[in-house]
DNA sequence: CTGTGTGAAGGCCTTCACAGCC
DNA sequence: GGCTGTGAAGGCCTTCACACAG
């Protein structure tokens, strides 16, 4: 089988998402360029993504939005359901829980957790919150794949270590600080200041140029 | 003056946050190879990065932890303060503004939107709340770089629209469509559903090979 | 003419490897 | 010994440009 790059399977992600959006608006067929137009990548960028898996498209015409979708899914989704298990239900748990469009579209919190005594046993969304020291117990049980750090930053490396013992290989870090973890576990860091840093620069180097 | 690229950007401001980190330790020294098990980076990356804002490390020694953090700032953040605007006061937008550590790090939140009248008025943080009709105006008043969307979908590309027309050219988009804007303008899309999914999806290929 | 699929070309970015300095 | 700074090499990714299909 053709080794996909990441990038590719990202930007995958992403088409996904706008087929989806195209399919709701009753759009049945796509070009490379109007998917350019509307995301932002290349329309040489959006062949060569989706020739990785297989001909999809018809010279011509475009792709089908429906079928584009599900070979999408097929491959880079798999069809699987990622499940998540959060750790921190402060304002931006509580807002990863409330977030919508996890449950229809792939993604299952499966778990919260949270030290304070006041919020353990509570029910957000559905989905409950458990003692941090129940954690392993709970990950197995729940069959979670990734784990989110949402806890002040004080605590992000004791939650790491906790999600590593529980047998996790991926973790989304929104504490603003780095983790340490072994070599095969993945991290995603996402944090704030960076984000609007990097495009505050961003936007300075393109004016300037 | 050398051309410095957006990967050598965002990668620096990574540094910056971590060096911020080891001074609070009292960390005076660092050497490439400690920072590059800290951010997972390369060695030999981070001396490049570093290279292109001028000799700054000390061969056999290393590079001292506040001037490094210093220059960094200099030439990536320019000491400057971003503004920022905050459109939708939802639980993520809650969220956002509760987020710690801006103040003092160069972001300030100089306005929170919301079209929900029993939002608009309120100071949530020390950000006061204004009705979305007023956002060219206020935006010009405070001075606002960038603007932040984190409205429920279907509004997001009127909210889209009206940062565009009060004159921003940097948008962070959490809400999970596209939105369109003038090429002028960039877009950093952050998509919680894509986050989980591409990190499960190299999860996978990582382990497969 | 419209639009896909794809080798070739080009560019960007990372890694290597080592000279030079402490 | 330890470490930085940097040309060279290598690899990855994007864009180009065109053959081919509808």
């Amino acid at each position: 089988m053709k080794k996909i790059s990441q990038k590719t399977i990202e930007r995958g992600v992403f088409y996904i998402r706008t087929l989806e959006a195209l399919l709701k608006d009753g759009q049945t067929l796509i070009s490379s360029n109007q998917l350019a137009n509307i995301t932002g990548f290349s329309d040489a960028q959006i062949r060569k993504d989706i020739s990785s898996f297989g001909k999809v498209g018809r010279p011509g015409i475009g792709y089908s939005t429906a079928e584009l979708r599900n070979i999408l899914q097929d491959f880079v989704l798999k069809n699987e359901v990622v499940h998540v298990a959060l750790f921190g239900v402060g304002s931006l748990g509580a807002a990863i829980l409330k977030y919508p469009g996890f449950h229809k579209d792939g993604i299952k919190l499966v778990a919260a957790f949270d030290k304070m005594k006041n919020k353990v046993g509570a029910t957000i969304n559905g989905v409950k919150v458990y003692d941090p020291k129940r954690a392993v117990d709970v990950i197995k049980k729940t069959h979670a794949d990734i784990g989110v750090i949402a806890v002040p930053k004080e605590h992000s490396q004791e939650v790491a270590d906790i999600i590593v013992l529980s047998g996790l290989r991926g973790i989304v870090n929104f504490s603003p600080i780095s983790i340490a973890v072994p070599k095969n576990v993945m991290v995603k860091n996402i944090d704030l200041r960076v984000e609007f840093f990097s495009l505050f620069c961003n936007m300075q180097y393109n004016c300037g140029i």
